[in-house]
DNA sequence: CGACTTTGACCAGCGC
DNA sequence: GCGCTGGTCAAAGTCG
């Protein structure tokens, strides 16, 4: 496993996903992750280390670099941007709309992908009395029915691996865990995390590779509907974590606001000069994978799209984001 | 005492 | 229909 590295992957929120290429618990194959045992040690969060404050992930993702993270084929006409634009956006659409991929669909809505959930919560007055009728039957279950006749519609979910000794990164937003599975063909437990604030719907998942333990799956599913109360950990166990780790919100926004990011890193470190997402010299410093098997993957993912960040990139040896959060110390290792 | 974790049980979806 | 698995619930326990 390099250091250094990170790998992320997109999910639809309908069983359509896009996962790892081949991640599968058994034959792990990524020497791709994004190694935070540095950042850990350090006192800054990994938002604050990238400058990601306050972004809105999806909402705030550049459209062309959207294309990146999802894994828009090239263009035909790679002189014609607009139309690179156009498809990249419009994958990204279908994903969140759940549909298969049409070249020309570009409608979306976030809020389609809480169709579901809509739905479920405007329940008729008849069915929640029988509901109500049932729940004081199944007191000693203490479950309430979620029965529902439609299938139920899942958030976007977006995948990180990250190498870090801790399980639960510290993101800036408040978690709570709500459960813990054992995971088939792996000895580590599925933790469930849901965000604390009340309307807030987002949860992760986060699990270790199979072969890897050092390495931590987080999954996010849905958006945070408020702004990061960047609290810190009350606990001790996560103490450690808040020392700087990344995490939720890391991962969260991570995949959404690498481009907007590189943005400012340009920004920051190059003297204001405009960052030009269409540069294909920046674009293709990026190693970009897009996977339509999908064979294997997590929870159940068709189609994968994955952003890889790899040493010695351009992206890297530019002075990129990388740089920015991989400690330079790292980076002479790189070099020897 | 509030916030959070742990844990076993339950439910729903899926494949066979 | 059955069994497996992922996901969720909520009581009980823990911690500051």
């Amino acid at each position: 496993m390099e250091k250094g590295e990170m790998a992320m992957k997109i999910e639809d929120g309908n069983n359509g996903s896009y996962s790892f290429p081949g991640y599968n618990p058994n034959s792990y194959p990524f020497s791709s992750v994004f190694d935070f045992s540095e950042v850990e040690k350090s006192s800054l969060g990994f938002m604050e280390i990238l400058g990601m404050q306050d972004f809105n992930p999806l909402l705030d993702f550049p459209q062309e670099l959207s294309s990146m993270v999802v894994g828009s084929p090239a263009p035909k006409d790679p002189t014609d941007q607009g139309s690179v634009k156009k498809n990249c956006v419009d994958e990204v659409l279908n994903y969140q709309q759940q549909q298969p991929a049409t070249p020309n669909s570009s409608s979306i809505s976030l809020a389609s992908s809480e169709g579901g959930i809509n739905d479920e919560q405007t329940k008729t007055t008849a069915n929640q009395q029988v509901e109500d009728d049932e729940q004081q039957q199944n007191t000693k279950k203490h479950l309430k029915p979620k029965k529902t006749n439609q299938k139920k519609q899942r958030e976007p979910r977006i995948a990180f691996m990250t190498k870090s000794k801790v399980d639960h990164l510290e993101d800036g937003y408040r978690w709570r865990k709500y459960g813990q599975k054992a995971v088939k063909n792996s000895s580590f437990p599925r933790s469930y995390y849901r965000c604390t604030s009340a309307p807030c719907n987002v949860k992760k998942l986060i699990e270790r590779s199979f072969n890897d333990p050092s390495i931590v799956v987080t999954t996010y599913e849905g958006q945070h509907t408020h702004p990061s109360p960047l609290v810190m950990p009350r606990r001790t166990n996560l103490a450690g974590v808040s020392g700087g780790a990344i995490s939720a919100r890391c991962a969260t926004t991570f995949a959404s606001s690498i481009p907007r990011n590189l943005y400012q890193y340009q920004h920051a470190y190059h003297q204001q000069q405009p960052f030009d997402l269409n540069n294909t010299n920046t674009l293709s410093s990026l190693n970009f994978h897009y996977n339509h098997n999908g064979s294997s993957s997590i929870s159940r993912m068709s189609n994968s799209a994955f952003l890889h960040f790899n040493q010695g990139t351009t992206f890297l040896s530019d002075h990129g984001l990388l740089q920015d959060i991989v400690p330079s110390q790292m980076l002479k290792e790189e070099q020897h």
